[in-house]
DNA sequence: TTGTACGCGTTATCAG
DNA sequence: CTGATAACGCGTACAA
């Protein structure tokens, strides 16, 4: 029961009696081959359960592994689960493995992944950046032909593609819709940091609506939260002012699970609510939850596919592809102000 | 702006004025080396952004690579993400990097996703078997030392590690909760394919509560869904029947969305529910959702763990490790029978 | 149709 | 302390 050694070509070689490059030929079916040595290699080859080592194959053609690493903030998160899902889908074609890791938005955690996903030779790399990691140290790969997709939120220090949602105007509609529907006071929770691409976006989108309709901007209704329940205590917090706002608008997923969470327990059915990106259950609820919803999909695939083309040759400048959003109406939204 | 090679560890040796060994024993803190030179060997390392090959080192090492291959039927489903997480977190401190793939739970497709592991040579292989794949083909790997873990259901044809819930007697529990608040008409909605593992069991513990309380299994109380539009249409339609269930109970995450979208959607809030395995929002709705909730991140830890175990070396029989579920009573499984 | 020589980038061995 | 040489498993180039 000892853990014998893999067998190789050799091994599969000297038990038909022909040379490692035969057998090479005919799994590769490179060269030709007689009928006769084909099937006694093959024979050969289930009989020893041969399987060629990849990497071997890949530092001998000297091209790029046929990887994806990917790295995500956290695999969790069914946003970006769904973004990966769609990423595979569409490599997946090209015969291409995702290599993933999440970096709970730790730069240094961003940075060991794809300092790792490097060394692995990746075909090509993927990433949500993490607040504060810097993406200058990616250059040279970057110009020696590495495609580089930054996903959700754009990169620093580099230029290259990069897929994101329209924030901004997103969040924008989602405010505009709240105030069309006579709300004035209406509070903001974000993401955490507050450095963070997309809070920064959303938060803006929030103020130009706000702006647009000549409604003030109210610092007290500006708050964060970087979890479901900060987010349940942020809402509470904001509810609780002495003027307090009359709608609530979600930076994100996970805040919008907190925000729902807490109006639930407190049974707050007041409160008008739109959020940015669509949950689950989303139509379940008392009232239905309006979202700005995102295509987590579309983003994987668009991203996916830029970063395909450039591994076709596609040279031409860096671009920022934009995943619009929509305003899914279902009832959280479009309560009246009292 | 030529796609130049990534340097080597001969060039940094030129570069120095070292053989390739010298450096590669700096970078690896292998052998002894002057401080003059290893100075000089990690200024050349840094100037010319050298990083090692992890390709080729492996190939040289002989080992397997410091990977683990982790196949899922669907990143985007929360569950699975969660284990997928939980795992990742566990293997991470290890050093090992996870190379994922999705099958759809087509045995296909999860058969050329191992087998593109394997050629990777992969430490670890953790696999959620499709329905209907047959594993006997891992046995030479798995005795060649290669560790191989179930999740969530058994594989089949290999005697090896499985991480599964608490299936059985978890259902058994939902629905005798149901029972025990007067129930007698019980719908049973499950996966599909009827032959899944999580399926069968999860039925097999309805029907043991229903024995258990002396009701008949009506069989025109159990169907199935592939997905949430089928939950919905499954609810639906058992609702409608000339004599309809007071309670149901979901046989996963999916149909849980489904049956409960639907029961919103005709606003039928005299429907019991109980759901195996728990929702995001589940306390957000009204009533809110009673769950038999699995522990996908005690999977995940309990599946990885167990793997690492084996590659140290524990060559102890295969076990089956049983991650037990947790009755969450939040309301909509409270509701009495009329 | 098949074999030989060599190289990919790295590490092990053993000599200096 | 350092270097030359071989070897890992495979594919390319060319010859037989």
């Amino acid at each position: 029961m000892a853990a014998s050694r893999r067998p190789t070509l050799a091994d599969v070689a000297r038990e038909v009696g022909v040379s490692a490059k035969t057998v090479s030929r005919v799994l590769n079916e490179d060269g030709p081959a007689s009928a006769q040595t084909r099937e006694q290699v093959l024979a050969a080859v289930a009989r020893l359960g041969f399987q060629p080592n990849l990497m071997a194959r890949n530092i001998r053609v000297g091209g790029p592994d046929t990887t994806v690493g990917l790295v995500i903030p956290d695999l969790g998160n069914p946003f970006f689960g769904a973004v990966a899902s769609s990423i595979e889908d569409t490599v997946r074609d090209r015969g291409l493995t995702l290599l993933m890791g999440s970096s709970a938005d730790d730069p240094e955690r961003e940075r060991a992944l794809t300092a790792t996903f490097l060394a692995r030779r990746v075909s090509v790399l993927m990433v949500v950046p993490s607040v504060g990691a810097d993406h200058s140290h990616l250059k040279p790969h970057r110009s020696g032909g590495l495609p580089v997709v930054f996903l959700d939120r754009p990169g620093t220090g580099l230029a290259t593609d990069s897929v994101v949602s329209t924030n901004r105007s997103g969040a924008h509609d989602g405010v505009a819709h709240l105030i069309a529907h006579g709300h004035r006071r209406i509070g903001f929770i974000g993401d955490l940091p507050t450095k963070l691409y997309t809070r920064r976006e959303r938060l803006a989108g929030y103020r130009e609506a706000l702006r647009e309709a000549g409604l003030p901007d109210d610092r007290s209704l500006v708050t964060n939260a970087h979890d479901q329940h900060g987010a349940s205590a942020a809402t509470a917090q904001l509810l609780a002012l002495p003027d307090p706002p009359t709608a609530l608008f979600a930076g994100n997923n996970i805040v919008a699970l907190g925000i729902v969470t807490e109006l639930a327990r407190s049974h707050r059915k007041d409160v008008a609510v739109v959020a940015f990106d669509d949950v689950a259950l989303a139509d379940a609820l008392e009232p239905a939850l309006t979202v700005v919803a995102q295509d987590p999909e579309e983003i994987g695939r668009t991203a996916a596919t830029a970063a395909l083309s450039r591994l076709d040759g596609d040279r031409s400048r860096a671009r920022t592809l934009t995943v619009p959003t929509r305003l899914i109406v279902r009832g959280s939204g479009e309560r009246p102000a009292p």
